[in-house]
DNA sequence: AAACATAGTATCCTTTTGGATACCTTAATA
DNA sequence: TATTAAGGTATCCAAAAGGATACTATGTTT
């Protein structure tokens, strides 16, 4: 870590929170190009207005591109950028360290749902 | 990205996320051991509630161990756990991304403040 | 003429997060 | 006896994030 290195962090942060940005960003990684309707029954409890703004959100970071049909009704295409593809070993980073995580969390607090992975004996 | 690892991947922000969590950890990881006070002038602007607020988390989350000493008035230490330790190449993934995107948002948007790396020529 | 489809906005409200300030504890010290 | 030190809590308030609901635009279909 640096000097200023919380910036930064903070900076790469934005992209990942917020209440529905993960699920938003693995909706669109693993379906390739998804249109608005489509990501809300992909992600069951969100409103458009959430929609909305956590997709412009990432739009603003060029992690995901908004491709708009001029035609009645509307119909708008959302898909990650090329640029946004990089951003996948970060979050697989993420997601490993994550689930490790979890996993310490239980060993220390004690949960019923532990995933029996490789401490079978 | 597998199934679920939205979920794990909010695990994993939880210790980064909060208004004050990386400069918390960057103060501890770069000082080794802090009493409670230190850290708060080592941190400007916090207070002590959030500061208490912050350090109670991240040691629910095993990354932090806070070290009572019973004298009066009280002296308390703070310090990276072991298990925190662990951490580490997390936040470097993470920092070091942010970095080259804050770079990567001055080139789409045009930032007078672009740090000239190897763009020099 | 009314209804429909799609991708949103606009408005209002609730919840969560963050911040300012005062107060508490207890032994040693002035 | 009043202060001080250190590490907090308690209380109240402001700001930000999130959510429910209604409304808009417009060409096509009924």
């Amino acid at each position: 870590m640096e000097d200023h290195s919380n910036c930064t962090i903070e900076t790469a942060l934005e992209i990942l929170v917020g209440k529905w940005k993960p699920i938003i960003l693995y909706s669109l990684f693993t379906n390739g190009t998804l249109r608005f309707s489509e990501l809300q029954k992909a992600i069951p409890g969100i409103t458009k207005k959430m929609l909305t703004a956590q997709l412009r959100e990432l739009e603003y970071h060029d992690i995901v591109h908004r491709k708009v049909y001029l035609q009645i009704p509307p119909k708008v295409e959302y898909s990650i950028t090329e640029y946004g593809q990089g951003i996948t070993p970060l979050i697989q980073s993420i997601s490993e360290w994550g689930q490790a995580h979890v996993k310490h969390l239980s060993e220390i607090y004690g949960d019923n749902r532990i995933l029996k992975t490789e401490t079978t004996e």
